[in-house]
DNA sequence: TCGATTTAGTAAAACGGTTTAGTAAAAAGC
DNA sequence: GCTTTTTACTAAACCGTTTTACTAAATCGA
């Protein structure tokens, strides 16, 4: 049994396929087609519930209504609440998401964002790292509708949904030196990604604002390939530094420190403050507490999903940068 | 500049479409397209950067490489992690993912299914709340390529990938009761989910087999819409009640279990053994500790794959139900 | 040398929709 | 009663590929 196509709806009601996609696409009474005509041919199509083929109508349309999700990692839960997010507004739109991880790899990026653009995606939804502007710039340069959200390149224009990263961090930082923090390190994913470049700018000021000096060994990179063993790693040589705070650039680090901190580092555990970008409900109970930025999630999703649909409807070309307020949540 | 099609590379060139696309497809030799051509066909396509248009091919070949994800909600880790693991595995045999969250409801389930069909993916993988069995038995005769996953359902027949739900409950609750447990309570979401109703079967059985009496009043359901405060209320009600174990039949609610208990009942955190089914990093640190059921995600993501890969080739109809063994995780 | 085969390519149909441009019959206008 | 307009509908082109069925020229075999 095949599945039904117009035509076939057409033929064993003696109708044109013109007359069927008619009415099918609520244009019968503006086309003329008599009520009796589109009753029968709506009755039928319920029937034998026909379903009419996307492939084929985007092919026509050249539209897909679908939107691509390109992050570094859907497993990590920020990208995924914002996925959900944004899953949900689209679908309220009659879009859908195909996602795409990209490890922060440059040739995997390359590689979805061509398998997204080859497979007619509507627009573009992704937290890039900026590592080759080649691919984006062209895309940009084609007015691709594409909005960017939690990474940014300076060198690169177009539409942003960021939230303010130097400043919220060195509140932060701040905020653990107000408690008594005086020596301050700090562990970060590769930041060859500007917002990331940013937080620590952040951690940098606060330190030099309050004359702490910044000593460059205990700003210290996880190995993005091999997280959990090398945040332990990081975090053993800064204890071993007898740091009296840790500052973490994204949140998935500071849960594989708790984590490293009970099972390794028991003893030191009430010895140390953990300052996080990026919140978790863990951070509310967890030894050490976790003072944190939290990032507005919702208004990200929203952001994002509202700008996208400006781009693709509007002729003509905009560019919006929208920095939002992120909230520090003091955990002592 | 408009996107260059077939037919502009084969006019450009004064070839015809079809032995650009015959070049293309690396059937150039097959075809006897001679090598001088094919040199020059690629080294222009190559120069123009041309990109062949997906949707175009999928509608002529009937296949979109495309598989369908669907789960209630791809921002629980869960999902999220296994959702990553066959995105890769997918990725490397030339698919992607689209994804759909249910929320558990079945209005939502029915329309994601019907816009995947719509949008003709090749296949789906799909952790059911199995609801409404209409649809899903629709597709099944028309043998549409799905594998199912986490959840089953008893009268639906067709390839699963499960992992034993029952004995490893009972085998976690027993550990409990061996280390001293003797009122334990226990805290399910809508456990109208077959594999939910088993997980609380293993429950009853370690408690009857153990000569313990079963009391209903404490198993309590949480409500999904509100899954923070509903497990927290919950929780409150068990621990009045004085339970000494609490047994969670998913990782969602024992982490909010665990954040309810810190926060609100840190006096008796000692006093109440928590057993979770599912796994969590933190579980290996957090006060009170949970012992685990830890299910093998990458086991689950390799064998959905390999099964549905399977199924869309395979003419026969095959229905495999493979089962799991969880991994107990014991931490006193 | 002449029919058979191989080489190198092409025209046109197909996938399943949408859309443009049109037509024949009925109704309206005068 | 004849022209114009409206009603109700349709044929065919099109979106960008793949694929089938073909052809003309060159080469081969005996």
């Amino acid at each position: 049994m095949k599945k039904k196509s117009i035509k076939d709806i057409a033929q064993e009601l003696g109708y044109s396929k013109t007359t069927v996609s008619f009415v099918l696409n609520n244009k019968g009474d503006e086309k003329n087609i008599s009520k009796k005509t589109q009753e029968k041919i709506l009755a039928y199509v319920r029937e034998v519930n026909y379903q009419p083929n996307q492939i084929a109508k985007s092919l026509k349309k050249g539209k897909t209504n679908t939107i691509g999700y390109l992050i570094p990692d859907i497993s990590n839960p920020f990208y995924a609440k914002i996925g959900r997010l944004i899953e949900d507004l689209l679908a309220d739109k009659g879009y859908h998401l195909i996602i795409g991880s990209t490890d922060e790899t440059q040739e995997k990026e390359d590689l979805l964002l061509n398998m997204f653009v080859n497979r007619q995606v509507d627009g573009l939804i992704l937290a890039s790292s900026f590592e080759n502007l080649g691919m984006l710039n062209t895309l940009a340069a084609q007015r691709f509708p594409m909005v960017f959200f939690d990474r940014e390149h300076p060198d690169f224009f177009g539409n942003y949904i960021l939230v303010e990263n130097k400043n919220a961090m060195k509140g932060a930082v701040q905020n653990a030196i107000k408690h008594g923090s005086k020596k301050i390190g700090l562990l970060s994913i590769t930041p060859n990604v500007y917002s990331l470049e940013l937080r620590i700018d952040g951690y940098r000021e606060a330190l030099s604002e309050n004359e702490i000096d910044i000593d460059d060994h205990l700003i210290r990179i996880v190995d993005n390939n091999n997280l959990k063993e090398s945040t332990k790693a990081q975090l053993q040589y800064l204890i071993d530094e007898q740091v009296d705070a840790v500052v973490f650039t994204n949140n998935q680090i500071t849960a594989h420190a708790i984590w490293a901190m009970n099972i390794f580092h028991k003893e030191k555990i009430e010895d140390v403050r953990f300052v996080s970008f990026d919140n978790l409900d863990l951070f509310d109970y967890s030894q050490p507490k976790v003072t944190s930025v939290a990032q507005p999630i919702e208004k990200i999703a929203n952001y994002t999903v509202d700008i996208l649909g400006e781009v693709m409807n509007e002729k003509e070309h905009i560019s919006k940068r929208i920095v939002l307020e992120p909230k520090l949540i003091e955990r002592l």
